[in-house]
DNA sequence: TTAATCATTGCTCGCGCGAGCAAAAACCGG
DNA sequence: CCGGTTTTTGCTCGCGCGAGCAATGATTAA
């Protein structure tokens, strides 16, 4: 006797359809149409499958379900930039609400803005659509990829976007940046810099110039932008202190208003302990996204929280064929220490 | 004539290996073989069938592929928190790695530590293996999980695990403690206190236990333990002032060892912000990631960075067939000005 | 030149399920 | 109890590909 090994789980091979239809003594589709919500099934061959299901441990192969049909419920999340503690606060929305309607998510890495590969490999999955969440991206990369490999459909997400065949959610950002530009105007900023990430081909100057614009119209000037060259605390640091050592007077700025938290991070960082500023008492600074670390008290930052939620519930929408077409939604300033 | 619509795209159904396969003039598995490696082929087809793949824009659908053979080349990350920015290290260091070894990644948000709805919709898309990286997760639970849905492999990331069939990639946490209490000691810091997240029964008060035990192996006393009702600055800041309010000379610690970065930030907060007290003058402070603000000046963390993109490639060597058993990797101290 | 050997190619069968329709069963008023 | 409905159930076919073997052609030793 040899009862020695427990009966070996590497060797199990899950139940099927038809495992389940044997046991509950219904045919194979009855147990597809036990497991789907709105079919025409009656009460009790539901039950019973139900208990041969609970028995067997069976649950309906996706995989094989979207060979079949050609929805796969998959939406690939296409990201290019792991440097913004914001990414992951999208992700956590995105990945609830998504699987609360029974969609997967596959995670896919645009390393070096490749679009083309990562629309690919999304392809190669069947993904229902691919949702691109970036600030590097450029439009036109967007528009190649998508033509040469087709996803279902193409999403922009948190962006506007210009490509055609695309959809696009996110939050009004023109909006943000007046928002913004009069609160610096009520208390007094005159003189106010825009801060930029490198990307200056891409759709995110679209921040930039919406401030631009609007603090022009209102006061007749235009600021002035620094470009720091990467979308890190780092880079910003280095590129404020640089632009502005040596500026005095009516040289220096009052305000930074920067393209996101991370940059507006470094910045602050710069005025204090490089530049010797205080903030906000010589400069303000405003921020954007509204990250878990843009209320600590060391930073206290002025910033522009983006409706995730609603968003992404908006995206739900989309994939689940209720809900049309881009949307803009509106955000909220949430006002702090820094500005 | 109307020759005035592009052809639809939207109709556009991808070719098969059977379309190519016609073009190229051979058989379906000729096809087949082109695409893969260390196949026996000859060149000519090899190359006949490229051509005409890269005409039809041809590529291998790993759904089906999946479904025929029973390796999906697909990973679950099961995630249960998201807001710590390290895990967006993470995220891009595995997602890099892995779909360089051809894999994909499937993200799964551990809503509420219910592992075993995370485990089931792994299991429904068939992953090869699932990786948990989580904090909050129990390991009762995930064996219980792991018994009722199986997922082919269940792969603990990050962090040590006592449930069977289970591998654990993660960085020595022991060693890490000890490196740490080390340095604490040699810059003369005498009454440390621990600071952990809420998850007294998790596994992860290993760092807590590695670093109490090596403390008082060392000193022959034994620090204090705060735990903070979240892994989360706020959560930590709050918890920290409470606990160290009023307390005065030898009654306060002069260093806080922290569980990870998130907390330790919350912690320096704290002692700046709420109980006036210098970091790292009057106490210092560790954490423990190294996440990318860090090392902002207004923080300067002493931490502890785990190898993440070596225990991601021994995951894909894990996955690829090679690589075989748990371990347990060395990652470096970070010294800065907290400590 | 012939049989043996090897590289290359083709094929049968099935993975687990869904669409869409046909058959069966249940229901209903007269 | 009957024809007409409506509900419920079953079935054929195929999604695109892989495993594993059989067949074909190429190559070599004898």
């Amino acid at each position: 006797m040899e009862d020695q090994d427990p009966p070996a789980p590497a060797a199990f091979s899950p139940a099927t359809a038809d495992d389940v239809a044997a046991l509950a003594g219904v045919s194979r589709w009855t147990v597809a149409r036990a497991f789907k919500k709105d079919a025409s099934i009656s009460q009790k061959s539901r039950r019973k499958v139900m208990a041969a299901a609970e028995k067997l441990g069976y649950v309906p192969d996706l995989l094989a379900a979207s060979l079949a049909s050609d929805r796969s419920n998959l939406v690939a999340l296409v990201l290019d930039d792991f440097e913004n503690p914001h990414k992951l606060v999208m992700l956590e929305r995105l990945t609830r609400v998504l699987s609360r309607e029974g969609m997967g998510v596959l995670l896919v890495n645009m390393l070096g803005a490749d679009a083309a590969g990562a629309l690919l490999s999304a392809s190669q999955r069947r993904v229902d659509a691919a949702v691109v969440i970036g600030t590097r991206f450029d439009d036109r990369l967007l528009a190649a990829a998508l033509e040469a490999r087709r996803v279902k459909q193409l999403i922009v997400f948190a962006r506007t976007s210009a490509v055609p065949n695309t959809l696009s959610i996110a939050c009004d950002d023109a909006v943000a940046m007046r928002a913004i530009a009069d609160h610096l105007l009520a208390a007094g900023r005159r003189r106010p810099m825009f801060v930029a990430g490198p990307d200056s081909r891409s759709a995110t100057l679209e921040r930039k110039a919406a401030f631009l614009g609007h603090w022009r119209a209102r006061t007749g000037r235009t600021p002035g932008v620094i470009h720091v060259a990467g979308y890190d605390a780092g880079s910003a640091l280095a590129g404020v202190a640089g632009t502005l050592a040596g500026r005095e007077g009516e040289a220096a700025p009052d305000a930074l208003v920067c393209e996101n938290d991370i940059i507006a991070l470094g910045a602050i960082d710069a005025l204090r302990y490089r530049l010797g500023l205080g903030v906000p008492e010589r400069i303000a600074v405003t921020g954007f996204d509204d990250i878990p670390l843009a209320g600590a008290p060391a930073y206290g930052l002025t910033t522009f929280r983006q409706p995730i939620t609603d968003m992404a519930k908006h995206l739900a929408r989309i994939l689940g064929g209720t809900g049309r077409g881009s949307v803009l939604l509106p955000g909220r300033l949430v006002v702090r220490t820094s500005a």
